[in-house]
DNA sequence: GTGCGATGTATCGGGCCGATACATCGGGCC
DNA sequence: GGCCCGATGTATCGGCCCGATACATCGCAC
């Protein structure tokens, strides 16, 4: 997951971990509370020895000319690496149950903007399946084994069951937006101002029938 | 977090892994999918270790004259000790910010029939707190760094806001009832419902909880 | 001039998960 | 009769991630 969101950030520009911290805060706020640096670094450290990116110490760009009074430790900025984008496309494409987990599904949601739209709707179908089917789960335990349950209890199952209807009926729309080519905010694809060259990118083409990997 | 739920369960009745697996799943369904054996049978180990809980090999109670022909292995029964139930309570009392995650509020919630008013008012609050200190988050995103997001990301953000919104006002609910000495379902516990301030709902110490299994 | 909060890198122990293995039992199906 | 399958059951292993902790610098307010 770490791994996945990491290389999604680092697509758009290098980082240095504190950054990349706040940047991952921010974008996945909804999702969790904050990436502990106990999980960052090893991960950086992971990604770094398999070659998705590479470190790069800071230069010091205008300030050449001071090198050393106190032996600043320099931030050390991480870039992605070609393989790196190879195996974030790849991490994109694979599609699997965790995709449809809480935490799973949000970070590949985040990501949407570099998912291309079939994707996006396997990946929408899939959650909403996931979470009709806890739903279901609740009105089980909430209908036949009620009395099992005390007050409390009962009132923590409706409030998830609540939570999932919610949810069903946003990933309807989600859905029946992306069906229509629409982005979530109501525009049409292209007419994104910021950032054109990152929106829907091109219709399914076969960009790889990449196979298992070695 | 498995070892408060686990001892909270045992305190109901004896069982045996599988059994506690599906009551926790059950109990805990909506905040979360389902507990792994990875995570119960080392806990359990590790409570038996602790001395919170005790492993009685089932008795094949009329079966006792057939020793083994296929050395079938018996259902391990977990019962708590009396240590573990001083431990429960004493976890219980411990409300400290672990309390107030997403998954340490939902366990400790679940377990609030087993909870003084008092406490339960404390973990509602602060859980409130934390839950406003993410919708302020989730605000601040939307607002400042909006443009810096892509639709997707904001969409997601908006999202998690609704549903920061919805659960402070379900926790108002919550502690309005508290305060005024209503258990969720509306109901008013045992006594006169002139002088709320004095029931406890479920007597706050050892309960003498209705449901009682042998 | 000193403390203090933000910035910054890093490790360690431990909880929990998913995958996997193995075994029994009752029942449906051919 | 024979067979598979899904539920019941116990258990381990590798690995991700978290919270606590340590340490160092910078800018600023008091």
């Amino acid at each position: 997951m770490l791994e996945f969101a990491i290389l999604g950030l680092l697509q758009e520009s290098p980082m240095h971990g504190y950054e990349l911290r706040k940047e991952l805060t921010a974008k996945l706020g909804a999702i969790r509370a904050a990436i502990s640096y106990g999980s960052l670094y090893p991960t950086l450290r992971r990604l770094q020895a398999a070659g998705w990116i590479t470190e790069a110490a800071e230069t010091p760009a205008t300030a050449e000319e001071i090198p050393a009074l106190t032996s600043r430790r320099g931030r050390v900025v991480y870039k992605i690496t070609a393989e790196g984008k190879e195996r974030f496309a790849e991490l994109i494409a694979q599609t699997g149950p965790e995709s449809y987990e809480d935490t799973g599904f949000g970070v590949h949601f985040a990501f949407f903007a570099r998912t291309d739209r079939a994707t996006r709707l396997r990946i929408l179908e899939g959650r909403r399946r996931k979470v009709e089917e806890r739903r279901e789960g609740l009105r089980d335990v909430l209908g036949r084994a009620a009395e099992r349950l005390d007050a409390y209890t009962r009132e923590l199952q409706r409030h998830g069951l609540d939570a999932c209807e919610r949810e069903v009926r946003w990933l309807e729309e989600l859905i029946a937006n992306e069906r229509s080519g629409r982005t979530p905010d109501g525009s049409t694809p292209g007419s994104d101002p910021t950032n054109p060259e990152k929106n829907d990118p091109p219709p399914p083409g076969q960009s790889g029938n990449e196979s298992e990997r070695p």
